[in-house]
DNA sequence: TTTCGGCGACTTTTT
DNA sequence: GTCGCCGAAA
């Protein structure tokens, strides 16, 4: 099949460009990973290039598996040699084949952030210094945070006490972390950035290998990401970044849209490839959300649009508590699926997770079969991690980390005072070479430890997964757990796991970078004819039949913490945006006048965002007539009508502002806002 | 050493 | 309303 078939002109345009970087700027719903795959492929059958030269990133291991698969479908050729991952996998990989030079012993092992913060936690103790006025969560922010912005702790100045103190423990943190060897997410990207930026010979090994370099989300990149990119590009290196700026709903976390602008600029871009056409949601669903995202004002630019127009008008809800909004939703789920539409094609979005909980009772209730995603994920559970642990032990005796989660676990009489005095004998040694000959019950651990080391060692890794949880007494504990079921079968599914990795070095050290790079999936229960129910943040990149939009009440949505500063409320109107865009053909909206949040009664009035939704888009329901107006109130202009203006001559009408502002599109004159009182537009 | 009860927090999340 | 953490009692 040809690789370009079925694809507009502009997303051809994308494919097919000439050697050099490009932005290119992707809607929702506007077939982006069609794109970014299909460039992929073209790469390699028409313009020779060899998978070896290509490295694409991602930022979600999900994303990146999809990549490949899409890849694969669309190429008779093995892609083995292609670099595809996320970006913390693609530096780990780095990182591995270059140890030495980064300065990282052959097996570093990898923190998550519980293991971080477990490790931040330590450092402070073992500091003295008193964790309610440093707090272990914000040192986290604050190391990661440095980090991200390619800062040591030796880059600081500090000039009060406080950030001294900050300093010091970053310091403490980053010496620690060097003893046992591991590696924090974040530190993996510095690591290889600053390989790349010292080693001339490892700089321009990779630079003259990856000859092409695509990045998927692009608006999602922090500062560090970006500057690694950057180093990895060389001068016949094209990179070609897809994202969305409408869509960057991860500046919280560090999300640095401004790299898109600074790409353009660093990597001479001469034009911008936009696809604007949207192959999902009807016409007026878009209409919709392009109403709303349209009040944000740091934007690039784009306008959606699709050849579905009309299609049903959005439902708005107004229920007077969020039990009987829940209940509406609940019966339009019921009449949805006598219509024919499948469970599994119906999503219930919110804006944070608590609000869940009204809605799974109503689903409940109801009988109706419901999926919530979030929540701990299967390499974050605690028996996981305990098995785990035992596993990075016997292989690393220095992992201090793994030592003390273990020690005491299953209970064996060790306790707080037994660890204390073992880490003062300690100091900068790891607590396993001070542990033998302390007391009778350490020295059984020391023994059991060492005993499973024989066990383990020449035995293959599902095998030693096996013996560590057995002779751990781990599994002997859940089985005299009366809720240890799950764990057990928890357990039973981490030697399955085990079973099937693939590693091409040491399977046990790959293996446990895999268990901290990809926490794993949620749940199972993937493939059952269930109702969807996530955050609107999960929802980025899934698509449905219908979504139900709930909450949309000031305060919650726009979220109460986000109102303060400009740029917050920005990201919560690109988050509606996002929400808005994932349904395809039936769009539900819905608030409550009162609310049970956090044990108590709230009353909201309706979120501002309904608001900027052209009131002729939406068909009210129920109880609406009695309300404040939550829609804009119709303009006399309607979308797309042609106008005539004394000056400006003729146009097209983009968008209305309540009763008294109008944006237009002037054939000669280009888009401008126009105030109705004064301008003396006519209709033609 | 373990367990239980009280108190405070509480947006979003991937690696 | 619920979870997680910390301190006091068993």
């Amino acid at each position: 099949m040809d690789i370009l078939s079925g694809l507009n002109p502009e997303q051809t345009e994308a494919v097919t460009l000439p050697h050099r970087s490009a932005l290119i700027l992707a809607g929702a719903g506007s077939g982006k990973t069609r794109v970014l795959t299909s460039r992929i492929a073209y790469l390699i059958q028409k313009r020779g290039a060899s998978p070896h030269e290509i490295l694409a990133v991602t930022f979600t291991n999900k994303a990146a598996r999809e990549m490949m698969a899409r890849i694969s479908a669309m190429l008779p050729i093995s892609i083995r040699g292609m670099w595809i991952g996320t970006f913390h996998g693609l530096c780990n990989r780095m990182l591995r084949a270059h140890h030495k030079d980064a300065g990282l012993p052959e097996a570093f092992q990898i923190l998550d952030s519980s293991d971080q913060l477990s490790m931040i936690k330590r450092v402070v103790k073992s500091l003295n210094i008193d964790d309610e006025k440093y707090p272990p969560k914000e040192l986290q922010h604050f190391i990661n945070g440095n980090k991200e912005e390619g800062l040591r702790p030796h880059d600081l100045t500090a000039y009060d006490t406080f950030s001294r103190t900050r300093q010091q423990i970053f310091e403490a943190y980053e010496a620690q972390c060097n003893r046992e060897g591991a590696v924090d997410f974040a530190e993996l990207l510095l690591r290889s950035y600053e390989l790349l930026k010292r080693n001339e010979l490892i700089r321009e090994h990779y630079r003259t290998r990856f000859r092409h370099i695509l990045i998927d989300e692009f608006q999602d990149t922090n500062r560090l990401q970006y500057q690694w990119i950057k180093l990895l590009a060389g001068k016949d290196t094209a990179v070609f970044a897809v994202g969305d700026d409408d869509q960057s709903i991860y500046a919280f976390r560090g999300a640095n849209t401004g790299n898109m602008l600074e790409f353009e600029r660093d990597f001479q871009i001469e034009n911008v490839i936009k696809l604007e056409q949207n192959y999902r949601s009807h016409g007026n669903i878009l209409d919709a959300a392009n109403a709303v995202i349209r009040h944000n004002t740091a934007r690039m630019g784009k306008n959606l649009w699709t050849s579905d127009a009309g299609g049903e008008k959005l439902r708005f809800y107004q229920a007077p508590t969020d039990m009987m909004e829940a209940e509406y939703i609940v019966e339009e789920i019921g009449s949805l699926g006598r219509e024919g539409v499948a469970l599994s094609d119906i999503a219930l979005l919110y804006r944070s997770n608590a609000q869940s909980r009204v809605l799974e009772h109503a689903l409940f209730n109801a009988n109706l079969p419901y999926r919530v995603y979030g929540g701990l994920r299967f390499f974050e559970r605690q028996e996981i991690k305990h098995a785990l642990a035992y596993l990075r032990l016997v292989h690393s005796m220095d992992d201090d980390g793994a030592f003390l989660r273990i020690v005491n676990f299953p209970a064996r009489g060790i306790g707080a005072k037994t660890i204390e005095s073992l880490q003062a004998d300690a100091g900068s040694a790891s607590l396993w070479t001070k542990a033998r000959g302390k007391n009778k019950k350490l020295d059984e651990f020391v023994n059991l430890v060492e005993s499973m080391k024989r066990e383990v060692s020449g035995a293959s890794l599902p095998e030693a997964v096996e013996t560590v949880i057995e002779m751990s007494g781990l599994k002997s504990h859940y089985l005299n757990d009366k809720d240890g079921e799950d764990r057990l079968e928890n357990l039973d599914e981490l030697v399955n796991a085990a079973a099937v990795f693939e590693s091409e070095g040491d399977p046990l050290v790959e293996f446990l970078s895999h268990a901290a790079l990809e926490a794993g999936e949620r749940q199972s229960g993937e493939g059952e004819d269930a109702v969807q129910l996530m955050t609107v943040h999960s929802a980025k990149g899934l698509e449905f039949h219908s979504v139900f939009l709930s909450g949309l009440e000031e305060g919650l949505f726009p979220h109460s913490n986000s109102r303060n500063d400009a740029g917050g409320l920005e990201e919560e109107r690109r988050l509606m945006y996002v929400a808005m865009t994932r349904a395809r053909r039936r769009l539900y909206l819905s608030c409550a006048q009162s609310r049970m949040l956090h044990g108590q009664t709230n009353y909201n009035i309706p979120s501002r965002f309904l608001k900027e939704i052209p009131e002729q888009l939406v068909q009210p329901i129920g109880y609406v007539e009695e309300r404040a107006p939550a829609f804009e109130k119709k303009s006399p202009y309607r979308i797309g009508a042609n106008v005539f203006h004394p000056k400006f001559g003729e146009g097209v009408v983009l968008a209305c502002e309540g009763m008294d502002q109008v944006q237009v599109n002037f054939r000669r004159a280009g888009v401008k806002w126009l105030a109705l009182e004064y301008a003396n537009l006519i209709a033609i």
